[in-house]
DNA sequence: GTCTAATGCCTAAGACTATTATGTATTAGG
DNA sequence: CCTAATACATAATAGTCTTAGGCATTAGAC
């Protein structure tokens, strides 16, 4: 696990992407894709996930459906046109952030 | 310029590893430095990097020698042993932080 | 059959970090 | 002479996430 105040300010782009490459998903699914992805490294807590879905739906990022599996509730997510415009930013300055810590730390990635 | 909220947590890492490639250094130097690592791009503020130092100090991680330049005074910050292998641990952490996002974001580093 | 772990949603209080806004002072250059 | 750069520093505030709750369903182990 990483130490979490690397994540901050990561976490919206880290969503959005994930909905970007895989469409339709609600919550427990990106927090379990994400873990996946990064091998276990990156553990997205509830706390943090939820209040920033709800935020980029309130802003039209996102939209959402409901369903009913069982008597359990799922609440799905999809990126707005708005959304698929908004990932291609994010990741680009993620991208050229990471970039730029790699030459500070002189990191060498393989 | 890089969205501020992802220099978070980075901060400490990144005057640690200033530090260690370049010996005895000043608060100011430190940020024209990182300034010039980083292309323009991380432009560290004062009011991060002095209680940063402060704190580093501290905790015996960084020890201090005050000089005057004319009637100018310059602070400079050098490892302790205890500070060297810190940095040695936060630049290992940041690095492997950087490719796991690599990793979920499906980034290509050149 | 019961109990636990996993699934699935959510909010609120608090911690932590950095930004923004100041304040003080010296020095170089137009 | 005045401005930008150098050089230190602190305080109030904003923003993000963690921690700690709360509620409910379902699958699997014993």
């Amino acid at each position: 696990m990483h130490s979490p105040e690397l994540l901050k300010g990561t976490l919206q782009t880290i969503v959005l992407k994930v909905l970007k490459d895989h469409g339709r998903m609600y919550g427990y699914e990106i927090t379990q894709r994400v873990k996946e992805l990064s091998d276990e490294r990156i553990l997205l807590t509830e706390g943090a996930l939820y209040p920033a879905l709800h935020k980029l739906e309130a802003e039209g990022i996102l939209k959402t459906e409901t369903e009913n599996i069982g008597k359990r509730i799922r609440k799905y997510y999809t990126l707005t046109p708005q959304g698929k415009s908004l990932v291609k930013e994010r990741v680009a300055e993620l991208t050229d952030f990471i970039k730029t810590m790699s030459n500070v730390l002189q990191v060498k990635l393989a």
